[in-house]
RNA sequence: GCGGUCGUAGCUCAGUUGGUUAGAGCACUGGUUUGUGGUGCCGGGGGUCGUGGGUUCGAGCCCCAUCGUCCGCCCCA
């Protein structure tokens, strides 16, 4: 057998016991919420038909999707194209030689799934799921090639109540996380298309907001840079300027707006949207969220059609740790038109990193085998066996060190699992009747009965 | 797709203008009054120096290529 390296494909990651407890706690904490408004949860394939994925993201998303090669003798297939140096002769082979592919995010197949399963679900479908994705992308910080999604939607309504909730539902969950000082940034597609037709180019919504959403990264001048290279003018932008700068609290800033906005009827409807989420969000209390009208917020996805969301926490110099928004007609591409969206993702990997930072973690998460039994030999393994069988039905985890190591090598496992209590058996015990209990933070030891020492560590 | 960085033990890294047998810490393992860890002491195993060429009497070190890593840019979570 050749000698295979142990690696990881490149931009993958192996997770740990330790960093198993720890993500667990925070899809667990983030599951709760989602179920407490109603959130179903939903799992979908690892891979989709390739059909399904392609054209939704773009000419770059669609490099991006790793493709599945189909079984079989698939050159069979290919070997009817010919082969030139015409730079579409990959995308001629492609569908030849892969008709699947791991899914990309969880939107996507959400929506495959509605439209599928449209006869079987009620209206509004609120639905979450947690899975992993998978990009071919070029991994750096903080970006992987499979990473977790962490997503709520629900599909039907086109109340702004749901706006609100994903606000409160952002809100309870990272402050159950115990984040405590974090914004959720809240915009709305609609404003952004009014601006862009203010300055008479409606058809450059999407450079003005790419643009516009780098202002924290690379400053005003940067993004008036920007802009002038994207063929926007200067007058353009002596009206984008103020709108971007604008300030004062979220009230001051609509009333700005509502002026600025007020022969555009589409820039009016979005700031009617977002007065009636906050209206709705004022009959919710709020635990530790600072909700902040933000015009720069954009959000590069271009299926958004309404509110757009995003959480930064104020706490640790992070990127964005959640995103989302409301789009309309996302199923209009699977031949069910008119259906109406929003939804929310939590970013599990960023969360992590912050939590990490902030020694956020309740130890209780890590809290494993609570007992250890070390036995010298056979004969005390098969005395220790009904004890271990007890313990167990007490609901206490408890662990035998199987027989022939030696007592150094059964203690250096207690340790470094953390398990806080070790029960020495050997002849003595044997004899007596009586147990030595250690306890390993303090390394005192004392001789106890079995129901003595049920009784404590249920204690 | 573009720019930069780094590849030496399982891990983190030293390694002098190119010069004998390539080192350390951690990890693993054995011993240290044969019934006790975290925390003493002594020992041991483990390396085609990423790969392939080149220069040289001699290459871990210099040159070229290639693969991989990490970090930026574009884009994105």
């Amino acid at each position: 057998m050749a000698n295979v390296k142990a690696t990881i494909p490149k931009g993958t990651r192996d997770f740990g016991p330790t960093v198993m407890v720890r993500r667990n706690y925070i899809f667990d904490t983030i599951k709760k919420v989602f179920g407490k408004y109603g959130y179903q949860e939903i799992q979908t394939p690892t891979m989709e038909n390739l059909e399904t994925l392609t054209g939704k993201y773009g000419d770059e998303g669609d490099q991006l999707i790793f493709k599945v090669l189909n079984s079989g003798d698939y050159m069979l297939k290919a070997q009817g194209l010919k082969l030139s140096a015409e730079e579409n002769t990959s995308k001629k082979l492609l569908p030849l030689i892969s008709e699947k592919a791991l899914r990309y995010d969880l939107t996507v197949p959400f929506a495959r799934y509605v439209v599928m399963h449209q006869n079987e679900i009620t209206s509004p479908f609120k639905r979450f799921q947690i899975q992993p994705v998978w990009r071919a992308d070029r991994p750096q910080k903080g970006r992987y090639r499979e990473f977790y999604q962490c997503d709520a939607d629900v599909v039907g309504s086109d109340s702004l109540l749901n706006e609100a909730e994903f606000i409160c539902i952002y809100d309870e969950a990272l402050s159950n996380l115990g984040l405590k000082d974090f914004t959720i940034k809240v915009n709305n597609r609609k404003i952004l298309s009014g601006i862009a037709g203010l300055i008479g180019k409606p058809d450059k919504i999407v450079d003005m907001t790419v643009a516009i959403d780098k202002l924290d990264k690379i400053g005003l001048d940067g993004v008036e840079k920007e802009l002038l290279e994207k063929g926007f003018e200067n007058k353009d932008l002596a009206i984008l300027k103020p709108i971007i700068l604008l300030s004062g609290n979220n009230e001051e800033k609509l009333n700005s707006l509502n002026s600025i906005l007020e022969t555009s009827v589409i820039g009016q409807k979005g700031i009617e949207e977002i007065k009636k989420t906050f209206s709705y969000l004022a009959n919710f209390t709020l635990q530790k969220a600072k909700i902040e009208l933000d015009l720069t917020l954009a959000r590069g996805l271009n299926y958004y059609t309404g509110c757009i969301f995003e959480v930064k926490t104020n706490e640790a110099a992070m990127g964005s740790i959640g995103g989302g928004g409301r789009y309309d007609d996302l199923t209009g591409m699977f031949g069910k038109e008119g259906l109406t969206g929003v939804g929310i993702s939590f970013g599990a990997d960023r969360i992590y990193d912050v939590l990490e930072e902030l020694n956020l973690f309740p130890s209780t998460v890590m809290e494993g085998t609570k007992i250890l039994i070390c036995v010298f030999g056979e004969a005390e393994e098969n005395y220790a066996l009904p004890l271990l069988n007890r313990l167990r039905s007490a609901n206490i985890k408890a662990e035998l060190f199987p027989f022939g190591a030696k007592m150094k090598k059964q203690m250096q496992y207690a340790n470094e699992k953390d398990i806080p209590f070790v029960a020495v058996i050997g002849g003595d015990e044997m004899q007596s009747g009586l147990l030595s209990l250690k306890n390993m933070a303090s390394g005192e030891q004392v001789k106890i009965t079995v129901d003595g020492l049920i009784k404590k560590m249920l204690a």
